[in-house]
DNA sequence: CTGCCACCTGATACCGGTACCACACCCACT
DNA sequence: AGTGGGTGTGGTACCGGTATCAGGTGGCAG
């Protein structure tokens, strides 16, 4: 097994080859300028002959250009944000455009090292699901906008800072949900995946401040389970609401907790995957049954969530839609049509499925 | 808001800020040669004044080094390939190495388009995994290698290619998971996430035959099944297996009409996600429950999967592992510390749960 | 037949790094 | 004082493309 690196051949080898000069062979394989038919076949058959492909490194060095896009995310082993990615090389792909993409895992210090290594090499633009709460940490990227890359932020957005973005109308997707279970006739419900604080607040204010200081997904989803609240002059109750760490272990924590409360809630509003497991895990530990005892709305569909038993009413988060939209977005930026800054919001969806039901008798 | 876009400064404009020659700067900055300490803090000094990072497409030019890998799945937005790439990158990044992903769908044509673009864009090496079935079909990995770039396959194997690769030993995870069935008691065991064949072959041989025109994977766990009824002396009926497109509806079909013989399985063996899922919708379908009228068990663990009604018992791939070990293995291939091509095989472990009783007394 | 122009081709500068090498300078030794 | 060697610095070729521009050739009009 001979390990001997052929260099792969360079146009100076076609031109060779083809005994023709550097630049014949040039604008023949690069497709611009004019080169004689005979030539064109010359040169062409050359470069077949010797198996020549463009070195896109030497390319990109010589154009600006390098047909990748960046791509930040929290995780790409969530299945969210798997989508999104896939959604974003979807739309890429045929325009030539591949993903470089980093995770994060929330770290705003990996982010900004990310966004450093992006536009080191020198990417043609960025899709950033940050983790940046406000304009003051989004510094990484300003300076990239401010080197002429265009970026667009997809799944969250920053709250005070105005860039292109594509995302999902959180705060009534959440807000709706939610009414569906008041519509059923609970007025005790809990709320998964709340605030990341170690200390509950008291005040209800208190709450929607702590959202502020929180995800833009995270805070609108608070918001709008306090919309719909209000809409049906339901008194907000702090004990309904997970603080603290957010993850599996801690959600199945809060709803034992809440569970165990005097007057505890009939339905559960989770806004995340992880939400749902750990509360169902809390309701089975309680010895209750989800859509007897305790109705459940969660968000991010996946096909389990419609083979559980009994089959879980969910929020379809668009996500591959997510992703293309993104790309086509950045493209626009990229291609200099951009208009302004947008922000472009994509419908979910509530499926409605059997783990909604009127609260027992009490 | 101005779009001037500032041009990132280069080495040259650092020598002139700081007044030194280019080739100073350049070995400052590049971390190579001697200079002098004055010189070093003027050249530095200047570097931070202007905000000078290097052109990693310039220094990938001279060097020949991108600091990138390429790594082609068949789909990025599959749980399963999320964790591989995760693992991959979280085993790359302390390294200086990014990620380029591209999916392929099991389109055989698309992983050589993608082995080309990455080729182009010079990566330092490849991860992939295949869906190639023969050496006749990895033409473009064999190119690769010759070109000289390092490739490590992972989750899947290409048969009769002697290349370095890191996989799950599916052939004995599938056959003591179906060893657990037997021991439950089970004699018809369903095989769910078949062969892709249109027409039902009728002998054993046959069946095997086809495993091998199929994915490594698929094709090493029906062997696996295939020895667990071996070792108890258990007859094999074709009827007992799945045949056909590999989807979660194929999957739901095949359970039904397995489900509906006059002599029916007693327990399932689940060899993907959706096979699972499938099989759970034709199983709730048919009125049966899961850990009662039938055992389950299936691959590619997940939070749901313990979550179910009853506690699902599955065998759990370190996705995770597999792609940090394939991306060591690449390193140690780049930096030239190979010794042969070797297959690193990971352990899984089967998760017991409640999915698996004793048959029903008929 | 000459002259001009259009047409085609090849030489070459450039992108921003890396790395080799020449050279200037200084000191020590004979 | 002359020479050898070591040391620090800067000049420059090179990586493999792109793109501009100069120049050669042929044809056609005057």
């Amino acid at each position: 097994m001979t390990n001997e690196r052929a260099a792969p051949p360079t146009i100076s080898e076609v031109a060779a080859e083809a005994g023709v000069g550097r630049a014949t062979a040039a604008r023949t394989l690069g497709g611009y300028g004019y080169v004689s038919p005979e030539l064109r076949e010359r040169v062409l058959a050359a470069a077949a002959r010797i198996g020549y492909r463009a070195n896109a490194v030497a390319r990109s060095m010589s154009t600006g250009v390098t047909h990748t896009i960046g791509v930040i995310v929290a995780d790409i082993a969530n299945p969210f944000f798997g989508g999104v990615v896939r959604g974003i090389s979807d739309a890429a792909r045929p325009r030539g455009f591949d993903a470089l993409v980093l995770s994060t895992y929330e770290k705003l210090s990996e982010e900004v090292a990310a966004a450093d290594v992006l536009m080191d090499k020198r990417v043609d633009g960025m899709i950033i699901a940050s983790a940046a709460l406000d304009p003051a940490s989004a510094d990484h990227i300003l300076q990239a906008r401010a080197r002429g890359i265009p970026v667009i932020l997809v799944d969250r957005v920053i709250p005070g800072l105005h860039l292109d973005a594509v995302v999902i109308d959180n705060r009534t997707a959440s807000r709706e949900a939610v009414a569906r279970l008041i519509a059923a006739g609970h007025r005790r419900i809990g709320f998964v995946w709340g605030p990341p604080v170690a200390e509950r607040p008291t005040r209800r204010r208190d709450f929607v401040d702590v959202g502020a200081g929180n995800l833009s997904t995270d805070g609108d989803r608070l918001q709008g389970y306090l919309d719909a609240l209000d809409d049906e002059g339901i008194a907000f109750d702090p004990e309904l609401v997970m603080v603290g760490f957010k993850n599996e272990e801690r959600a199945e924590e809060e709803v034992r907790r809440m569970l165990a409360l005097p007057d505890p809630p009939t339905a559960l509003f989770c806004t995340e995957t992880d939400a749902v497991t750990g509360a169902l895990r809390a309701i089975r530990g309680a010895g209750l049954r989800v859509g007897e005892d305790v109705s459940l709305i969660g968000f991010d569909d996946s096909s389990w969530a419609a083979v559980m038993e009994p089959p879980l009413t969910m929020i379809e988060q668009p996500m591959l839609a997510l992703g293309a939209r993104a790309a086509e977005a950045l493209f626009e930026l990229i291609d200099g049509e951009a208009d302004g800054v947008r922000v472009h919001t994509l419908e979910t969806r509530l499926i409605e499925r059997a783990s909604v039901t009127r609260p027992p008798a009490s």
